[in-house]
DNA sequence: AAATTTGGTTTATAATATAAACTTAATTAA
DNA sequence: TTAATTAAGTTTATATTATAAACCAAATTT
């Protein structure tokens, strides 16, 4: 049977990884409100997946305000498609 | 964003459903080798998944030597159809 | 009859996820 | 104008989970 990357079988940064492959970016603030999450939970899990490249992580300032865009790296989609398709293995879809 | 089964979002639990929603019944040697996992990990992981009555685990004897044979419940089949019908919201399948 | 294998279970440890507490700066209320 | 509140995060501590190592009992092989 085929391996899960255990780095995207978690369900936050599955869902996170989820809205990134549908959007150009999306920001903290947004990914927060979309999948529920605690700041902390959100920020320790956007830490994990920008490590491995999977996406990048843009800190600049909207207006006065912080601002931290998020979007998916090719490496990042090429690691969600290659995902999808060991679960479709497990799920016989 | 719909909720995945803690229950099932777990590689070996999940490999363990996916193999008994397509077999009347397998044993725990059989799963240990399809699976690729350790006895004492299956033997965790089972527990869990006969707790929550997601299948049913008989303990009987094949010969002399112990076996056990697990099968899919109706819960079971349910939960599993159920999360792969969220896990679809995630990947857009 | 000792050593090894089979089929497990229990328990300890490592990894992971999650939330709680904290920080810094901006905004609003008193 | 300063005290409280909110916003946007980060860090750190804790709870949960997964995994493997150690163990056990019975059968088999040497």
């Amino acid at each position: 049977m085929k391996e899960l990357n255990p780095l995207l079988h978690s369900q936050l940064r599955l869902a996170v990884m989820s809205i990134l492959m549908n959007v150009e970016e999306a920001d903290f603030v947004y990914l927060k409100e979309k999948t529920e999450s605690t700041a902390g939970n959100l920020s320790v899990q956007l830490d994990k997946l920008a490590s491995a490249g999977y996406i990048s992580v843009e800190k600049g300032m909207s207006g006065k305000r912080p601002r931290t865009a998020c979007s998916i790296t090719e490496l990042g989609r090429t690691a969600f498609e290659e995902y999808v398709d060991s679960l479709r293995s497990y799920l016989n879809l």
